[in-house]
RNA sequence: GCGCCCGUAGCUCAGUCGGAUAGAGCGGGGGCCUCCUAAGCCCCAGGCCGCCGGUUCGAUUCCGGCCGGGCGCGCCA
């Protein structure tokens, strides 16, 4: 596995070669090396890294851990230039205190990558589809769907740094009972307008929306849906709502900095016969049968609760339906692995879509679902209940309104997604200035007017150019300054970025992003109290100036990935 | 009732493919700006890591059971 550049994965390199040498010389029986974690150690008595390699090959060495460390330090190539001292500790950690020299060289790499920093080859080009979001277009995006939008397209640019090629998709219902539902709310405001009241729809919508949807079809068309064939009013309308409502979620999420590749309609799954091929296919394959008038998948085959209706007895397709021949085709689109973001309520589908696929003869390992639990929104202490079909909700766009994008962003990011989460509105929105994203943003904007500053600094005037460090001087710039424990300290953390990226987006779990950004800018801020960068000594500044610009590279591809501003000033 | 997810400081959350003294932010108490942004830094208080048992040299982490919470169990999505 290659790691762009980085103490630690050469750490992690010279680990793995000492324990095949100790194998060659027979000290050890020769198993395969399991995985190790080169880590920082919670102590900072213990050294920069830490390693429990001799304890995970005790198992299967059969060997006692503290041995197998002694043999494993003896067989380590590292020069001194790189690694002070290593110490055995506790019940066989190695610790290690890197020389100041091996973070100095890791720095000017950090500059030489450039926003390329922490990207790696792991993926080799392989093609991904993340599909996320597809709420239903019944309504604009409330809240939840917004962590949704942040840990599908945080997933996303993850993967993209480990260099698989990435689409990302969202899956449109553009028909179907909720679409007619929603049909139906909008004829009955029109008819309202006109004087004619129905009875509200069954299951009808109720929020503000589909009133002013109607309003537009009035404005617009006047009178002349009443007299019309319900069938044709009623396809209007559905059209007419539908497109609008999506035109609403497509801007709010452009806003919210996130983008899609493509919108894909259920809708041409139906109308191209490709629903209806893969009923076909099952049927031959002896996985469909019928019951009640209607055409059901054997679904407890593979695994699931109870066998699922694919046709109504009305002959209406469920949504179900459309899903197994939805993932069909993205494979057939030609992508090696998919990943799904639903929320937690569709839990329970997972079990039918995979064994749809699986009846097919398909992997159905090569279908990830990542299931995020909801967001629950509290407002002056209370839980606010969210329903589409109510009206009563927190919409995404408000929320922006609110609170802002980074901070929206960042919030939602913050948490692993597997953990329901409260998100209260009033910190939100009142205290903004106490959400951590601005602890981390304020870091970046505290390098920028430092590097602004230096325009006036004789040794800034040499090194910064509009604000930025020049990269064809950096390289002549000696770092062994750099000796302080703070900037010691600052440097290991630049340096953690490939490691906490590759672990990030291996797992998908973009909230260690987050952690890891919240580590170095608290890592920059000491470093800020502690050093002053602008100084009297030509050449601490020089190295300082070199480190901000290291920081700064960092803190950017992190809040690049967390798809939050880096700010110049605050 | 069955299935999936979750239970860590007053609050919101990290940490856990078993490891060394369990962390952060907010909230509470106390300090630090003649000096590159105090949206910052430092110190203090605050924890049977839900409970019980098992596996292990070692469990907040793995397994089982219980308690508590969320979600699902539609010819809705």
């Amino acid at each position: 596995m290659t790691v762009a550049a980085g103490i630690r994965a050469g750490l992690r390199q010279a680990i793995h070669d000492a324990a095949l040498r100790v194998q060659a010389a027979g000290d050890l029986p020769a198993v395969a090396v399991p995985t190790f974690e080169v880590e920082p150690p919670r102590h900072r008595s213990h050294g920069d890294l830490a390693t429990n390699a001799a304890m995970v090959l005790a198992q299967p060495a059969r060997a006692n851990p503290r041995k197998i460390a002694e043999v494993l330090v003896r067989h380590l190539a590292l020069p001194a230039d790189r690694v002070t001292r290593t110490e055995i500790a506790g019940p066989g950690f190695i610790n290690f205190f890197i020389a100041p020299d091996w973070f100095h060289a890791s720095m000017q790499e950090v500059i030489r990558a450039g926003g390329a920093y922490g990207q790696c080859d792991v993926g080799r080009g392989r093609r991904v589809l993340v599909e996320f979001v597809s709420a239903n277009p019944t309504g604009p995006l409330h809240v939840g769907t917004g962590r949704n939008a942040a840990v599908g397209e945080a997933v996303a640019r993850l993967l993209e740094k480990l260099d698989y090629a990435v689409s990302r998709e969202y899956y449109v219902n553009d028909c179907g009972t909720q679409v007619d539902a929603l049909g139906r709310s909008v004829e009955w405001h029109y008819f309202q307008h006109f004087g004619r009241p129905l009875p509200f729809p069954e299951d009808g919508y109720r929020g503000q929306y589909v009133a002013d949807i109607a309003a537009r079809i009035v404005a617009g068309d006047g009178p002349r849906w009443v007299e019309a064939p319900a069938e044709a009013r009623q396809a209007h309308f559905q059209d007419f709502a539908v497109r609008a409502i999506l035109e609403d979620i497509q801007g709010t999420l452009r806003d919210f900095g996130v983008p899609f590749d493509r919108w894909f309609g259920e809708r041409t799954l139906h109308e191209s016969g490709k629903v209806a091929e893969v009923i076909a296919r099952l049927r031959d394959l002896g996985h469909v049968y019928d019951q009640d008038r209607a055409v059901w998948f054997r679904s407890t085959a593979f695994g699931d609760d109870k066998d699922r209706v694919l046709v109504r007895s009305t002959g209406q397709p469920t949504y179900f339906a459309a899903d197994v021949p939805y993932h069909v085709d993205k494979f057939e689109r030609g992508f090696d692995h998919l990943i799904d973001v639903w929320g937690v309520d569709h839990q329970g589908d997972i079990a039918r879509v995979k064994g749809g696929l699986q009846a097919l003869g398909y992997d159905s390992s090569r279908l990830e679902i990542l299931i995020h639990q909801h967001v629950r929104l509290r407002e002056g202490g209370e839980i606010v209940r969210m329903s589409k079909r109510t009206g009563e909700f927190v919409t995404l766009r408000e929320l922006l309104e609110a609170v802002g994008r980074d901070a929206a962003r960042y919030f939602f990011l913050m948490t692993h997604y597997a953990n329901p989460m409260d998100f209260d509105l009033d910190l939100a929105v009142r205290s903004s200035q106490e959400n951590p994203v601005y602890y981390v943003q304020y870091a970046h904007a505290r390098i920028a007017s430092i590097l602004r500053e230096a325009a006036g600094h004789p040794v800034g005037q040499q090194l910064v150019r509009e604000g930025r460090i020049d990269q064809a001087r950096v390289a002549a710039v000696g770092l062994s300054a750099l000796t302080h424990e703070a900037e010691l300290a600052l440097m290991a953390r630049v340096d953690d970025l490939p490691e906490v990226i590759l672990k990030a987006g291996l797992r998908r779990e973009p909230h260690r992003v987050c952690t890891y950004a919240q580590d170095l800018a608290e890592a920059f801020h000491v470093f800020y109290t502690q050093c002053r960068v602008l100084g009297e000594d030509a050449g601490l500044t020089a190295a300082r100036l070199v480190l901000l610009e290291a920081a700064r590279t960092a803190l950017r591809v992190a809040l690049g990935l967390a798809g939050v501003a880096a700010p110049e000033r605050m």
